[in-house]
DNA sequence: CTGTATCCCCCCGGATACTG
DNA sequence: CAGTATCCGGGGGGATACAG
């Protein structure tokens, strides 16, 4: 923020000079969510254009929210850590989204469609523990969407890992999803459940595997809290 | 925001574009510790033009944060009061300004001094109960600041309402508080405590209210939380 | 008391291309 | 992969005056 700030002693003050600038709780929600690296972040908020995105992390660098570290592996590569007082911004995450999965109508949010971001947020969150212990691959198909959005696969590995494809692994295939986007993000949101063979919704392969979608796809860390407007 | 907004579905994305904005959070505190007028909400946001403040506030009532009211008695006065909706955003509230008290530096928070914003938070929050039940004058004297900001006067009545006054409303005083602006705002932040006789702070007047003053300065909602940084 | 109207500057931030 | 460089337009928001 290089506007000047609210010359308020106030601490609520204090600390919207810092988060509440444009796109920066966005970031720190995608931040606290454990993604450290700068293309991944990219993907986290697409929409934030790389010379925002950099000037951001600088501001919450100097605000002492994280620190940016070489790998220490590999040089040139570098990473994004919260730092103590970053990780303590966790409640302020969980308030804001709390709110806003209690407060602003699944209408609105649900023009906000993104394959890319639902996939993506779905392949963090997802609960291997009721596959099993091979590696199993997800098919998920989109038909209304254009070519180059409508497939996608999620690829568990026997460890757990899970990796997003956008082009096929050539792998076997476990399970093939076949909905809209809206009733997937939907679901992944809350706001509804999974339903074999329902109108939106068709789950072809393996029966233990469909069965038990509702489980090991996991949900928005805010699918619990319950909606109060429509 | 009429910016276009992030376009994810995430209700941390959701909420963050309707609270987000240059002064919204800092209203919404002010709304938060019920403040319902408008001219009262610029004592607490004074740097806010009111064109802005005007701009926000529909805004807010578009999210279904507020609602304007007329006075039921007044013609022309209008009040704003939180919808069910808006008292959700407390927790918000707390977790930034826990936030806030604990990572931002005391340093700089107290370049952001204001007589004004102090003697009108703290009319806010004091507690008549350790007071007599019976008006009570408490004059505050601040030499450092320019003439028309030196002294300020808070007026406990017997009931407990708490008025501020500017300028002299000539009652007896009870206790003559004389400090600087920085040493009144920490204590009310609770970054330091009430000490008689100090070098920052002197109390000439009625023992029994000089030495219940901790008690009776009621401090700000934050000052609980213990600060991590210096 | 409760806002509106108006003006205008500045800078935020979007887009795109490019580099080590 | 991890950012910078550069350009540019729109509008956010500050200041002030005024009106119902």
């Amino acid at each position: 923020m290089s506007q000047p700030g609210y010359k308020q002693f106030c601490p609520v003050a204090m600390a919207a000079e810092v988060l509440c600038t444009r796109w920066t709780m966005v970031l720190i929600r995608e931040l606290v969510a454990g993604t450290n690296r700068f293309n991944e972040l990219r993907r986290g908020v697409p929409k934030m254009s790389p010379t925002l995105l950099s000037q951001r992390l600088k501001e919450l660098e100097t605000a002492g929210i994280l620190e940016k570290k070489e790998h220490s592996s590999e040089k040139g590569i570098f990473e994004y850590h919260l730092t103590k007082a970053g990780k303590d911004l966790y409640p302020v995450v969980e308030a804001m989204g709390n709110w806003g999965q209690k407060w602003v109508e699944s209408q609105i949010s649900l023009k906000n469609l993104d394959p890319s971001l639902l996939m993506w947020d779905m392949r963090r969150n997802l609960d291997p523990s009721p596959l099993p212990t091979k590696q199993t691959v997800i098919q998920f198909l989109y038909p209304e969407l254009s070519r180059s959005k409508q497939r996608w696969w999620l690829v568990i590995e026997p460890k757990g890992d899970v990796d997003l494809c956008w082009a096929d692994p050539g792998f076997d295939i476990d399970l093939y999803v076949t909905t809209d986007l809206r009733t997937m993000t939907a679901i992944w949101m809350g706001l509804t459940t999974v339903k074999r063979e329902s109108e939106q919704m068709k789950l072809i392969g393996a029966k233990e595997i469909a069965s038990s979608m509702q489980i090991w796809l996991g949900l928005s860390p805010f699918a619990a809290q319950k909606k109060l407007v429509p």
